[in-house]
RNA sequence: GCGAAAGUGGCGGAAUUGGCAGACGCGCCAGACUUAGGAUCUGGUACCGAAAGGUGUGGGGGUUCGAGUCCCCCCUUUCGCACCA
């Protein structure tokens, strides 16, 4: 080691070695436990952002973490190289998407090499490639087969601006999740997969995992499922066979309902309203509402709106007649597209009632056992607006509803849903906010649908043995707003699989989330040619043991790839339910926008981006990376902190030359403890090693990086503070400082290996840190145990004083050297004592009046 | 509006099961070495106070010998959802 430290140099050094010797490669025949760490893939834009260099960071110091302890480490990296920018540059600038994305690879790929981050480049994918898609096209065919993938014409959301349709999820509250634009409505036809089928599954599934991903993450999960217990209803349309079906989780309310309220877009509106004289005016309401909608911009909720569509229904359970309405508050996309109004006991119904001045009625009265009513209780079933002020939402008891009057809610919900059953007017029912996931994306730079259109056979699947179904070397980016693919005839045109005939391909290519809901399987068989991976490898290596990303994931992509590895499993791919064990959503990395005092996400239109290439150039990938583990918790944000990387080269440097100060005389010394008896400096030295190695080894478990920068620091200025020539130093000593020295090294490794390893070899120990033995330290609690103890002493709960004693001593014995204690006495002199608590080995409090 | 999480020095943040609040770092102050210092090293650094001592974890109450930690009310911030029947 030179005596000086150069970060390029030994950065430089030590990549170079690693790459040679291929430390980093996952290796299948190893016997021992193994570990997959998993980071969630780069989109390459061109240039990592320090939002990377957080997530890798963080990935790769478990990754070392896991490997020094012994285990079989996988730790993987890819591309998500299909997607809109390399189409957008393409429209825009002209450049070939494929050339564009491989010079984008190539920067980054440097840019991750730089930082030193040890992934296993043998494995490396990437998205656009068609030894990777072709196998997005092969999953598209079993869903096919199995019925999961289906057309349908639908009405779809379409981002005018980026001029592609977006998933529902893609286009959450109505704008684009990419560029922010109004989403509007088009009627297109769609390839969809059923994740509605495995809707139940995701929901319930979350027990598996739920001991190891964000409680944040679940829930969000949760909410997109949006599982709900209810029962479905029919109601009769007086004077007609036709029926309007409601889903309502409380039915134990039906006898509240004053009226039926259909969505605008509720396709039996047009077959109820033939020939009234109505008709106009509901298709001029639905219009409106249609056009409301889209042009809502603020995220305030609309005004109830509705209107009579002169129709009448029959309440199945009542035989009463009610008004049907359509209003703007029911949603077609949810439930059924109508519900039954029941102001009396729910809000949305009671504003709408109170609105159009519809009868509002009491069905249900609180259970209350000594608590003044709030509502006056009817004892009739008339009208009760005028006593109602809210409507009353929770269960209770039921009134006013014939003969299931003096029923609990719980029980009525029940029991009516099996009576409307038995009667065949409806069910017990349960229904899901999320609906299937349509994959069509009228865009060149993806996979594309591996799908015929022959004018003899229909849709005919493009046959396993003629994939992949590659795209064309380039096409026509006119932003049209059709598939480029359209327009390339050699594409295009095609035969008939089935009969020969000339006929057409599908020109569509599948949204990016199909490649990233599996690409974690592929690099445990990345090389595959014959299937997308060997499930005996697999089996070997998933699932993830830790996946770490940002929380922007939380729904979409996490949610696709849950429902991707069910479908898996169903194919007898994988053989669990969860592909994740342990999910780390790590916070933003933010920076001061210049001008303000506003700390916001690092992006280019803000102009406070920082480029890890000029943080590695200028303080070391070694500082960067350890900057960014120290600076807050993994969880939280990270505020950026020019002065704060320098902080932490600064203890990189101060290590290093007290590993070169020491280095020769430890790489000579006696690895043995000798005969000779450790001085106190040195018990004292050896008590905080181990305690640091086991706070350390602890705080893995939990991620909780911050504080293991901050114990090695802590270890650190211990060991400064033992110090010493080295020349003198003791037989004792010597062993004593190796020991810090060593694991410090060690233990620094996964937050600046570089330097690590340099340290590490400069102590003496050649062939790296990476060998197939346990580096690791053992932290040895009986040298962690410290010699003596400082006990506070209160007096009625504050701080006075202190006492020495030493571990394991009795509660009498604190007690008694407590009130001998000179201030102690002072303070109770002439007081009461009351009572003495004794926490053993950890305080006294002495209570007096 | 609903839901969740969080509020600790000048800043980022530490603090097993309630038991010494402020670890570690940044910044700042003083000193040393220096032609110089935005390098390095040493020491100091919650607040008030000359000191003794007192006060302190968003605010108010409570439980307890003892509360950053537990309970109730309120305030603020961030995030998520937004008519989900």
């Amino acid at each position: 080691m030179d005596e000086k430290y150069f970060p390029e140099q030994i950065e430089n050094k030590w990549q170079q070695q690693w790459a040679e010797a291929g430390v980093f490669e996952a290796k299948e025949n190893d016997p021992r436990e193994k570990f997959y760490a998993l980071e969630m893939l780069p989109y390459p834009s061109g240039f990592l952002h320090m939002g990377h260099v957080r997530n890798y960071s963080i990935g790769d110091a478990l990754a070392w973490f896991k490997r020094l302890q012994g285990l079989n480490v996988l730790h993987p990296i890819g591309w998500d190289s299909f997607g809109q920018p390399a189409e957008q540059a393409a429209i825009k600038r002209g450049v070939n998407p494929r050339e564009w994305t491989e010079t984008n690879i190539a920067h980054m790929r440097g840019q991750l090499q730089r930082l030193g981050i040890s992934y296993d480049w043998s494995r490396e994918i990437a998205a656009h490639r068609p030894d990777y898609y072709k196998w997005d096209q092969w999953f598209f065919l079993k869903m096919l087969e199995r019925g999961l993938a289906y057309k349908k014409n639908s009405q779809v959301n379409w981002c005018p601006k980026e001029e592609t349709v977006l998933s529902n999820e893609q286009s959450s509250g109505g704008i684009c999740w990419r560029c922010g634009t109004q989403v509007e409505k088009r009627d297109l036809e769609q390839w969809f997969l059923r994740i509605t089928n495995y809707a139940e599954q995701l929901v319930a599934d979350i027990r598996q995992i739920e001991a190891g991903w964000p409680e944040k993450v679940l829930k969000r999960q949760r909410d997109w499922v949006g599982r709900s217990e209810g029962a479905f209803i029919d109601f009769q349309i007086k004077d007609s066979d036709k029926k309007i079906r409601v889903f309502t989780t409380r039915i134990d309310t039906i006898y509240g309902a004053t009226a039926i309220v259909m969505s605008a877009e509720h396709p039996l509106l047009d077959e109820i309203l033939e020939g009234s004289t109505l008709k106009a005016d509901i298709d001029a309401f639905a219009t409106k509402v249609a056009q409301e909608r889209a042009a809502r911009v603020d995220e305030a909720e609309e005004e109830k709106e509705g209107l009579n569509t002169g129709v009448l229904a029959i309440n199945p359970f009542s035989g009463e007649t009610l008004p049907v309405w359509v209003a703007n508050y029911v949603l077609m996309e949810y439930g059924t597209g109508a519900v039954m109004s029941v102001p009396g006991h729910d809000e949305r119904d009671f504003e709408f009632a109170q609105k159009y001045s519809l009868p509002i009625r009491q069905v249900i009265a609180p259970v209350s056992h000594d608590q003044i009513q709030a509502e006056p209780v009817p004892t009739t079933a008339g009208d009760a607006s005028a006593e109602m002020r809210h409507s009353f939402t929770d269960y209770g008891v039921l009134i006013n509803s014939g003969e299931w009057g003096g029923k609990l809610s719980e029980v009525a919900v029940k029991e009516m849903a099996d009576y409307a059953k038995a009667h065949g007017f409806g069910e017990a029912a349960v229904t899901y906010r999320i609906r299937d996931w349509g994959v069509s994306r009228q865009r060149f730079w993806g996979a594309p649908v591996p799908v015929i259109y022959c004018s003899n056979c229909g849709t005919v699947p493009v046959p396993y043995e003629q994939l992949p179904v590659v795209l064309p070397p380039t096409a026509a980016f006119t932003g049209t707003g059709e598939s480029p693919l359209a327009g390339v005839p050699e594409f295009v045109n095609t035969t008939c699989p089935n009969c020969d005939a000339p006929a057409r391909r599908d020109t569509d290519t599948m949204d990016t989330f199909v490649d990233s809901s599996w690409y974690f399987f592929r690099y445990v068989d990345a090389r595959n040619e014959n299937a997308p991976f060997n499930p005996e490898l697999t089996r070997q290596w998933t699932p993830v043991d830790q996946y770490i990303g940002g929380d922007s994931h939380a729904v979409m992509h996490l949610i696709y790839t849950r429902f991707w590895t069910k479908f898996m499993r169903d194919l007898g791919l994988v053989d669990f339910d969860e592909p994740v064990k342990r999910l780390l959503t790590q916070g933003m990395v933010t920076n001061l926008v210049e001008g303000t005092d506003e700390w916001k996400a690092m992006s280019k239109s803000l102009g406070n981006g920082v480029d890890p290439d000029e943080m590695i150039a200028a303080f070391g990938a070694d500082a960067t990376r350890l900057f960014v583990l120290f600076a807050a918790p993994v969880e939280n944000e990270l505020r950026w902190s020019e002065s704060g990387i320098e902080g932490a080269v600064r203890f990189l440097r101060r290590v290093y030359t007290m590993v070169w100060r020491w280095h020769e005389r430890l790489s000579n010394g006696s690895r043995e403890a000798g005969a000779s008896e450790f001085s106190a400096d040195a018990r004292a030295l050896r008590r905080k090693t181990h305690q640091t190695i086991a706070k350390i080894t602890s705080d893995f478990e939990h991620l909780h990086l911050n504080t293991s920068v901050a114990a090695l620091m802590e270890l650190f200025n211990q060991l400064s503070d033992f110090n010493g020539d080295p020349a003198q130093a003791s037989e004792s000593d010597v062993f004593a400082v190796r020991e810090a020295l060593e694991a410090l090294v060690i233990m620094l490794a996964p937050f600046a290996p570089h330097i690590a390893e340099e340290m590490w070899q400069g102590l003496g120990h050649a062939g790296g840190l990476l060998t197939d033995a346990r580096r690791w330290p053992d932290a040895d609690p009986e040298l962690a145990r410290r010699e003596e103890l400082e006990i506070p002493i209160q007096v009625n709960g504050k701080l006075r004083s202190r006492v020495i004693a030493p571990p394991g001593v009795s509660e009498d014995e604190l007690r008694e050297s407590a009130l001998a204690d000179e201030r102690v006495r002072a303070l109770i002199d002439g007081r009461e004592v009351v009572k003495v608590i004794v926490v053993p080995e950890r305080l006294v409090n002495v209570v007096i009046r």
